[in-house]
DNA sequence: GTGAAAGCGCTAACAC
DNA sequence: GTGTTAGCGCTTTCAC
């Protein structure tokens, strides 16, 4: 049985009051009787009791982070920054995934936890304009961090998609690669990161007065390794010719060289390729992966911060869209000033 | 302002009572009642406040998972796998990082969520005998997910790291290999994963009538793919003659496998290399890695199980340690019955 | 500076 | 079957 703060103020002699004015720093208080209390506190071993605390305060100094899964390398990083700028302000963290799927991902949504989460993060995925009301009406102070739902409802912290597609296109361009896939392109999406993504991609070869090739888009559902491996290894088989690819994440891009490797070409003799995240394990393939840096530390610390702001009612004003800049980060499997010869 | 007990109880025309036990599925209440509350439900909304009913219950529903960090992606993935075992029986996890080193993972333990968490998921890094009465001190039911503290003072899953490392071990004698760089090895520690680990190694070697010799023993600290390049580096440098590596985990092996191709050896062909946890990545690396699956879903599955009989109170008696059955796993990286040439 | 007391929203005896 | 009520442990208003 816990001790509570009545079995701390009866040990020291004091009130209840004077034992959370000590716990809760109220400045005003005789050394003396501070001294005491604490060494009631010590000796009971006394915590406070958190739900107590949050039932009482309304705040639980909780924050929901809802996204699709841990296991995928992108939200693992994403949830580790999460986790440390939220603690470095005195928050805890409750994830929750949701899986790919459209349903999961209301289901989590319209979990509410009233009370034991203050706001929430929430990196949308398959969610799009017809659930504006829904996000909308979330009863919860929340930040977005994916990238559908423009001029949202939401304050919304987002990555620089196109800009970086396009940066990373380019890159491939101006080491002399002429024709290049894309690699996770979704049909008929505009507002979400493949939609993105690919209109970067688009600009880049528009500003290269290149024409755009239906033939090398390559549409790939859940950006898994295997999922850039496979479709890799089917768009070989069409026999279309390409000598980089824009991978529109890093472990498309990681699958896709696989892919590429096992079938003889040289990454990045015979194809140069981009991915985009800049995930831990890009420095370390083989070969190194070029990629684009999304800000991942500073997303999460801009959202939390947000956050912060709205659960302590510090703003009133319309949604907040910040975006994040990025960095290209040349590597192995792409690198700076290389001609190639053939093609 | 959400509504409350109150406010649905009112609007119904019925007790709070009544209202809390329909919310509760208590099964005796008249259809017609239960009608209007949930209608009364409906229209106000209404999502009873958690704060509130932990403070009442004495139970959250949230599980407290402590482990190092989860952009180590073993670590991500056994969170994803906790939690999905943990949201099949209801469960919500709060995940606490400490990072790798001792302080801060005892000011993890000694921060206390009472009334936050039920119980704790507890994967222990640096922590070791000394340690013993804080762990058998921890006020909450724990299950303990690492490798210390053997006959330990809670209940332990734990996967089979010595007979994981022998098989891994004498796979690769097997297929001929004789000079066996062991990976990974922490010096000193003998009831960590690394020295576990490194038993099994040393016993398939003495299984096989071989040396042990110190000279293919590479410590390494933190196991990250990074620490796996350089360490592999340092050891190529040393001219040591080698052609098997038995890496402690899968990221060191990548990195090392890394390494070893820069240095123009060829994988397996030269070197073959194990790993140790089968994480996601290991299918698609080039080679793809042969690896201890050491049954991450089962684990998870399991002490969440051990982890809510405590809660529960089900059971009282002494702890309990599950060794969790492990798979090798052979890939490219090391294939089996390849009989090797040179050396 | 410190104490008394109300009440956050809920659950569960207990009464009827 | 349903209502009344006490109280979980805390913060905070208001006295003094």
């Amino acid at each position: 049985m816990p001790a509570t703060l009545h079995d701390v103020s009866r040990l020291a002699g004091v009130s209840i009051k004077t034992v959370s004015n000590v716990i809760n720093d109220y400045p005003y208080i005789r050394a003396e009787t501070r001294e005491k209390v604490l060494a009631a506190i010590a000796e009971l071993d006394y915590t406070p009791n958190l739900s107590a605390r949050s039932l009482r305060s309304g705040k639980s100094n909780v924050i929901g982070l809802l996204i699709p899964e841990l296991r995928n390398a992108y939200f693992a990083e994403l949830a580790d920054s999460v986790m440390r700028a939220a603690a470095a302000r005195g928050q805890s963290v409750l994830i929750q995934q949701f899986g790919n799927d459209r349903e999961s991902e209301l289901a989590v949504l319209r979990a509410r936890r009233a009370g034991m989460v203050d706001g929430l993060l929430y990196s949308m995925l398959t969610l799009d304009e017809r659930d504006r009301a829904t996000i909308e009406e979330l009863p919860l102070p929340t930040v977005l961090l994916g990238e559908r739902l423009f001029n949202g409802p939401r304050d919304h912290v987002t990555m620089q998609n196109v800009e970086g597609a396009q940066a990373a296109t380019e890159h491939l361009l101006r080491s002399g690669r002429r024709r290049l896939v894309a690699l996770g392109a979704h049909p008929g999406e505009v507002i979400g990161s493949a939609g993105l993504r690919l209109t970067g991609y688009r600009q880049a070869l528009a500003a290269a007065r290149l024409p755009f090739e239906e033939d090398l888009v390559v549409s790939v559902g859940p950006w898994h390794r295997r999922d850039g491996s496979l479709a890799m290894r089917s768009f070989l088989e069409r026999g279309v010719e390409f000598d980089g690819v824009v991978a529109f994440n890093d472990t498309l891009a990681l699958g896709a060289m696989r892919a590429l490797q096992d079938h003889g070409l040289g990454v990045p003799g015979d194809v140069a390729i981009t991915g985009f995240d800049n995930i831990d394990e890009t420095q370390f393939s083989m070969p190194a992966l070029t990629t684009i840096d999304p800000g991942r530390e500073e997303i999460a610390e801009t959202a939390i911060e947000l956050l912060l702001e709205r659960i302590a009612g510090r703003v009133e004003d319309a949604p907040r869209e910040i975006a994040v800049p990025f960095r290209l980060i040349a590597r192995e499997s792409a690198p700076l000033g290389e001609r190639v010869a053939g093609v």
